[in-house]
DNA sequence: ATCGGTGCAAAGGTTTTGCAGGCGG
DNA sequence: CCGCCTGCAAAACCTTTGCACCGAT
């Protein structure tokens, strides 16, 4: 059994993903962190950002065409994506459908433990600047 | 207007992704078509799946640690990968709601075109082997 | 004092890209 | 022939990792 330390570095990270509005990717977390930890590695926060994900403290998501992002908001909810921008969020609010992973595990054999939706579209902006 | 051009690079790439029963990654692309023309590069590869995918002729899926993969079944339907193993595919049939994209479409202002969901689980064999 | 965590930098894996030549229309 | 496409190889990009030191317990 590994015996886990308590750190500054851990400390912040978690509060930086978990405070932040939009879902950064591990190079954002870095940025933030910095303020408080001028020192601290990128390298570092990686290792953290992995290790947390494992434990099941903040979510790891991945999107085509950029890096991975981090979520802190640990509840059950969906994404979109804009496929021109990239603009990534979760402001919105649409049902989660927990059956669905009942019935997954019914049909695979699988032992489910969520699942994610991505919606892809054209936001706001770049429906109207597209217009072809 | 740009005008595309019909090579044998396309055509065997194409029915390459068309015909896998996987859900194979450039890599793995590479491999299938080598054999109708052993001088196919892996940047040409990549090139025209990014293209195809770009044309919607066929769906590119991001995955956490493993390279992106290509599917040929533009057929809305889900995925499920194996948190241990890796193990991904849609053999399994389940409905796909596509009310939630325009209840999305409401909700965020986006022009939605489609939405993505993938569960996460451990496979038969994992299940068996874990046991923790 | 122990041993997990950190910073640094190098390496790893995946994907993109510049270039010169090739070939489809 | 024009100019898009290709092969090749280098570069870019994101992420992980080895190592020696640091610091939490």
């Amino acid at each position: 059994m590994i015996k886990e330390r308590n750190t500054k570095q851990k400390t912040v990270i978690l509060s930086a993903v978990r405070s932040a509005k939009i879902h950064p990717t591990a190079e954002q977390v870095h940025a933030m962190v910095l303020a408080d930890m001028p020192n601290i590695s990128l390298g570092t926060v990686y290792r953290n950002l992995n290790h947390m994900a494992e434990l099941g403290q903040i979510r790891r998501i991945s999107v085509t065409n950029s890096p991975d992002r981090f979520d802190g908001d640990l509840s059950p909810h969906h994404h979109i994506c804009c496929s021109e921008c990239g603009e990534f969020n979760d402001r919105f609010d649409l049902p989660y459908d927990k059956s669905l992973d009942t019935l997954a595990e019914k049909k695979t054999g699988y032992k489910i433990t969520r699942h994610e939706t991505v919606f892809y579209g054209l936001c706001k902006n770049c429906k109207k600047s597209i217009k072809n």
